[in-house]
DNA sequence: ATGTCATATTCCTATATCGGTATATAGTGT
DNA sequence: ACACTATATACCGATATAGGAATATGACAT
């Protein structure tokens, strides 16, 4: 077996540097491919390719403008990749210091403590 | 060119479906290899390759205890991936519809409808 | 119809993978 | 020294890439 395709889920399809890139120039708003093709430095067709990619996953939708076609951006489709990761922020968080400090008093409480019980 | 390896960042390492399962069970804990063969179901040359690239992109650390080797997570080298796809959760949280009616607003008072200016 | 602009697709090559199997390394006990 | 356990590495095969170059598709203007 190979490594799974880029277009086998968001995961995939975003380990591409380029096509971060892509997302984060549409995120300013639709563009057109030549658009991106300026702004990125790179061949059109490869930009074709990486759109083709992102497409594929759901992470951009095209509209037909005369003989352009416009990119926008969605996001939703990187929701599981930010579910996935939001589960590791504590690991460099100093803010999850304060809410582990609350949680261990809650702790303190549970095992008797407290005044009410 | 081929695709990136796997080990040029945690975004390519991530993107192997079993090596997030890896960093999962290693959530909870350190943990020597066959811990991870036995919940994996997986063959242990195979764990023991995924291993080795999460070690590469420091997504875990490794410790010798007399024939095991306990493996330790290290939530850190996720960061880079939080911090981009934090920039889209806007595209899909509600909360973020509140933070934005509270933003107009504020707008709204630096264009001079509040009173003190 | 023809030419031109905007984009997509096809073909190419080099490379890195993943799983499977076999083997190597290294620590432990006898 | 020898067997046994735990883990890592090497080798193989199939596959999917990414970029480059060339070409195809499709819309628009004349």
């Amino acid at each position: 077996m190979a490594r799974a395709a880029t277009t086998a889920d968001a995961f995939n399809a975003v380990a591409e540097p380029r096509r971060r890139e892509i997302l984060d120039l549409l995120a300013g708003g639709e563009r057109p491919v030549n658009d991106l093709v300026d702004q990125l430095g790179l061949a059109q067709p490869q930009v074709s390719k990486h759109l083709r990619v992102l497409r594929e996953v759901g992470a951009v939708d095209v509209r037909a403008q005369g003989r352009q076609r416009l990119y926008r951006l969605n996001g939703r489709a990187l929701k599981p990749i930010h579910d996935w990761v939001k589960g590791y922020e504590r690991m460099w968080s100093e803010r999850f210091d304060e809410l582990d400090a609350v949680l261990d008093d809650l702790k303190r409480k549970e095992r008797g403590d407290d005044d009410d019980e």
